[in-house]
DNA sequence: TATAATTATGTCAGAAATGACATATTGCTT
DNA sequence: AAGCAATATGTCATTTCTGACATAATTATA
């Protein structure tokens, strides 16, 4: 554990190699990967405050539950839309996105 | 082309509000296309706040004029994650992003 | 400890999104 | 009005995402 977060990244299937690749990623690069991890830790949060399985969540939206685990685990195979779709299904609203995204600061 | 019913009037302004029912759209379906024609109004407005041409933006992200306009119509065809990243490339902020979903209330 | 429940990871066929292109439509300047 | 730049719309081959499944790893409970 205490993986840094380009090991992180490289883990979840980001096209990231060493050090120097990661200083290249471009700020909207990082930004959009940034706001990606936030909602999916939103997502997990939701989840978990009700608790719900990743099982049943998967049934209440129709997707299965290695699924969900991939949006919480913010793999690069799942979209926003999804991430997305799946907090207003569990009852999220646009005040959770909006925490979230004001947790990047900035 | 294939737009949902409620995309195509959205986008050209008609006022949906509450009549979602007719139309068969959950409110986690409405609080996404929602979501989204908030996030596609703010790229059209970045992008005319820069007086850039959709061809020339299309060229930065190497994309297409056509898709452009099809992200600022909140075309169906095309997904979320594209209008974000295209925000941040165009030199927008979590900040536009939280201005537009502030936008929508609640 | 065992063993059940939950979550993580890998794979893949089918579905959806993408850039590109053609062409239509709109808007602007003369 | 004509001509031109900008935007909109439709289509399609390729790429990417998705649900489903198998199974591994982890966590909870007896």
């Amino acid at each position: 554990m205490n993986k840094t977060k380009v090991e992180r990244l490289k883990a979840q299937g980001w096209e990231i190699g060493n050090t120097a690749d990661f200083l290249d990623l471009s700020r909207e690069e990082m930004a959009f990967i940034d706001l990606k991890i936030a909602l999916s830790k939103r997502l997990k949060e939701l989840r978990l405050s009700q608790n719900i399985s990743q099982e049943s969540l998967a049934k209440k939206i129709q997707s299965s539950q290695s699924r969900i685990a991939k949006m919480e685990a913010c793999d690069s195979s799942v979209s926003v839309d999804l991430i997305l779709k799946t907090i207003f299904s569990i009852g999220g609203t646009n005040h959770d996105i909006l925490e979230a995204i004001q947790s990047l600061g900035n």
